[in-house]
DNA sequence: TTGTATGCGTTATCAA
DNA sequence: TTGATAACGCATACAA
């Protein structure tokens, strides 16, 4: 490959003169950046990314921190990391991928140490996640996919839950449903603080007391035989439910499988309403599924953008984003059955 | 953070010593080795990533080309990049992502010239890939994810959708069924020279013929309404058929969903037998689907160690491998209804 | 077994 | 407007 060195010789200039007309921090005049530019374009030059990094102290590389999640990363996870990558692109960044997960962060902050990347994005960020303080010791810029419990001072983008269980409530309410019951994500990983479960989970607690509404609400793990076995629950335990609000697309499944085998109509004698999905997903289901789709793609772009706004210390970017899911209604919400259909 | 150079200070040797010390291609007596870890310990030292990738001229680093591909990347692909970054990873490697699709080309030569890559990871490969062509002129080393027409001399893993086919069909005329037809990707992917699907579609033709049985294709785009029309228009053609083999998960569902409206039952009327797909996609459905599943973590995993094996030298590693989808029986597959059945 | 010195291909400082 | 030249932090050939 051709170096600098060879483009100022050929250009009959000097190795800096390239350099600046490379980077613009400089001026220079028209007749020699005609020269060096068609020096460069005869030899296909291309700038040494490398040699760039270490002179110039930037790699304009952004490290994605995902923990290798034991129930592997969603199908909106694909979208955020496929956004993000081109995302980075546009901004001429590169994202490197960096699956660790370990609890003491030692391999985190040695791969942090070695100067590859110049900030990072945090994935599956739970409540209390230990990988704050450690981004803040090594002084390693970040962002946020989601939040901590009390993240006013750091960047992040995150599903706005709240927003998103009101709409969603507001849907089936319209339709007259008052006895909703919420399938959400296993209890471990409420336990966990995995924030999607703690949110919409405590969003949905309040939205509910404060329409006078009852809280009815299932853990369940992803899968479609758990979610299943909690609707079989739920059908014993209140049999007055007229809507599920679910966030777990497994179990979702599974639920409406039940629902179905049990003979109950979708969405005559029971609405499911999807909720951090896509459509997708939805569409897989038959009758077809109306979700709320998470806004992956929107997030990749959002997370990336505030990340570099950091880097290079254009502040104009906002430090926190929430992003509420979209409703799209399809075909197993509809209006509640009538009072008089649930007497015996 | 503390350089090479203030570990020599502190432990009383020179720079290059400190250096091989950690690099370990030349003996270091066990004593100074000591004193240069204590020294490493004490200021926490680690090496500089892009210091070292400029002397030694390697990087570490090994880009993944993925067309950013109108109908999304599968979800068996994010298993795919997941296990391909954990492997690199183990290896001390990092994976970047470049979400390239230009036709030209130019984007991506400029990309691998920046020299930041040691290798590449090539997806979503067609029959007559342009970008074969463009990494051998650039010299860049490359594993296909996926093959070429012709890729005898060439590094790839990929399915062995022959075999893959081979078995499902088995496992379908085991169970008694004749009247078999492939649902599968969309005619544009078939044009494109999309390797699945011609691959698929021409094993599926040797086999059925080999066998005497008749051959009767459907390809349909990515949703579950082109899998119901696509399951009505063959309901309408080919009474007879007794299974349907597919790889089209979206359509797949569509297909069931059609099917059961029709009144049929499944297994008991129709077999369906998703292929190049996986189990938790297969148990979003009800009855749970019979599918045979993509080696998505394999091939990530394999792409990876092929690829380092080039960049380091080491020929151990085999040029090319195919690996089949695994059958995971469940619930949409049955015998095949008694001839008697579907006489008037 | 260890030390010295050069180079990797840029960026950026200091002069002119 | 341009040219030397010193970093950047490490690997490695050459000496000792």
């Amino acid at each position: 490959m051709a170096t600098m060195h060879d483009v100022a010789n050929l250009a009959g200039v000097s190795l800096s003169t390239v350099s600046y007309a490379l980077t613009g921090v400089r001026p220079v005049s028209e007749k020699t950046r005609a020269r060096i530019q068609a020096a460069m374009d005869q030899l296909g030059y291309q700038r040494n990314a490398i040699a760039r990094s270490l002179a110039s102290r930037r790699t304009h590389i952004l490290a994605m921190l995902f923990p290798a999640i034991e129930r592997g990363l969603s199908g909106t996870a694909l979208e955020f990391v496929t956004s993000a990558a081109e995302t980075a692109r546009e901004r001429g960044y590169h994202l490197v991928l960096w699956p660790v997960n370990d609890q003491e962060g030692h391999e985190t902050r040695e791969l942090l140490q070695q100067g590859l990347a110049d900030g990072a994005l945090v994935m599956e960020v739970r409540l209390d996640d230990p990988r704050v303080a450690l981004l803040h010791e090594v002084g390693t810029p970040f962002t946020l996919i989601g939040r901590t419990e009390d993240p006013d001072t750091l960047h992040y983008a995150d599903i706005d839950f709240e927003t998103t269980v009101r709409d969603a409530l507001d849907h089936l309410t319209a339709l007259g449903h008052r006895d909703i019951a919420l399938l959400s994500h296993s209890r471990a990983s409420l336990d966990a603080g995995y924030g999607p479960t703690v949110r919409v989970g405590a969003a949905f607690e309040r939205y509910m007391t404060e329409r006078g509404l009852s809280v009815v609400v299932r853990h369940c793990d992803e899968s479609a035989d758990a979610g299943r076995i909690a609707t079989a629950g739920l059908a014993a335990s209140h049999p007055r439910v007229t809507a599920l609000m679910t966030m777990n697309d497994a179990a979702t499944f599974g639920a409406m499988a039940e629902l179905l085998e049990r003979g109950k109509r979708i969405p005559d004698d029971m609405s499911v309403l999807s909720i951090v999905s896509s459509p997708r997903v939805g569409a897989l289901s038959h009758p077809r599924l109306t979700t709320m789709s998470a806004p992956g793609t929107e997030l990749g772009r959002l997370g990336v953008t505030s990340l570099i706004a950091q880097i290079e210390g254009t502040g104009a970017t906002a430090l926190h984003t929430l992003i509420p899911c979209r409703l799209d209604v399809q075909s197993t919400t509809g209006p509640a059955r009538l009072p008089m259909n649930h007497t015996p």
